[in-house]
DNA sequence: GTCGTAATGTACCATTTGGTAAAAAACAGG
DNA sequence: CCTGTTTTTTACCAAATGGTACATTACGAC
């Protein structure tokens, strides 16, 4: 079976290059020029190893997911609810302020608002907010019956508030936030816990 | 002196309709077309009562700070630092929840991310939700003075944390939140701030 | 070598983008 | 009526948009 011209590029490294442009400019305020030029390719190639730019934002998006946004589910695995979201604050600030990377949140500024040309994405990542969230509020649940919060917390509305946190910094971010500065913004945040400050564990029931 | 033609739309109710295009879909979103469909006018009397497409967003977005967005300003009116910020949320929502005009606030979604041409606006966007944390920064250290908030408060990172849960609620709103969600996250926002709960006016400073 | 396959480079496509030129139309003053 | 002024309408513009046709090139199998 004849195998035809190999590829000239990197599949994986061009779709990270994909990915930084998208991020630094969004799904729709990225041009196929930005695109080709960025992943040092030509359109057809683009076209036959993505599909169109579309898939090749989805593809980014799950890359992203999976690389430089990893501490989203890592942060799920931590024992305790405290412990989860001091990872997600944690890693969320370095995210979003390693200077490797643009600045910000490629799920929130992938298409936050858009024309219609977008709105499929502008949907698929109100989507996958909506997923992470909800991932959380589970986690939070189980910590209810784990009991390192207390019983009477809601487990939606604490993931809805740290989402919401979250989300915030990343726009704090875009707009030039330092990473101190993000750092006090988590400590502030984490006022609101209901576990209260790891040194006064006098709350409730501590142990599970 | 000759008078010409007159004007046969009204400038401001027009302005309004641009707003509210501008709002939905982003500064980069909303082409010319979208423009004059909705303001019930043509291109050349668009260009020639508001200059071009850049300076019509400006005005948009000042009518939108003194209309739709001005609790901003009138929370800082407040007697103390915590009714400014219960104002400033209330507001918010108010804003981000109405039915009356499209979800979420102009100032974090004209244009987070974009390309080239944006990117005049998005600084601009940039620069005012910056003098709006330093107004409410402002307004918080005249509160340390004044004795509503602890002296060892910092006023700039009270000020940041309450522009980070703002802007993320405009996140939340524009995926769909609703009232009482976003009413909800407010509530949980609120346990971070220093003078606690009104209900318990001893405050167990901590700092960090 | 020849053949089949798949990638590449160039050139192109229709559509949409923000922005205008120019003529027609509606008013006020004389 | 005519004249000056300004808006409206229609038509257009160059540039950029996402997406392709097509010929060329580089490989593996025979």
């Amino acid at each position: 079976m004849p195998t035809g011209r190999p590829r000239e590029f990197d599949v994986t490294k061009a779709l990270d290059r994909a990915l930084k442009v998208f991020w630094r400019k969004g799904y729709a305020g990225t041009s196929l020029p930005d695109l080709t030029k960025a992943m040092g390719i030509n359109r057809p190639s683009l076209y036959a190893a993505f599909g169109n730019k579309e898939e090749l934002f989805l593809r980014a998006l799950d890359r992203y997911s999976e690389g430089p946004a990893a501490h989203i589910r890592e942060a799920l695995q931590e024992p305790t609810a405290r412990a989860v979201v001091e990872h997600l604050l944690r890693g969320t600030i370095d995210l979003l302020t390693n200077p490797r990377h643009p600045r910000g949140c490629l799920l929130v500024q992938g298409a936050l608002s858009c024309g219609e040309t977008a709105d499929t994405i502008r949907r698929e990542l109100i989507s996958r907010r909506a997923a992470a969230e909800n991932a959380f509020r589970q986690r939070f649940e189980r910590a209810i019956t784990d009991g390192d919060l207390p019983a009477d917390s809601d487990s939606a509305d604490l993931a809805r508030y740290i989402a919401t946190v979250v989300q915030g910094m990343a726009v704090q971010a875009t707009s030039g936030a330092t990473r101190d500065e993000l750092e006090r913004v988590a400590v502030t945040a984490l006022r609101a816990w209901p576990a209260g400050e790891p040194a006064s564990p006098k709350r409730t029931a501590a142990g599970k």
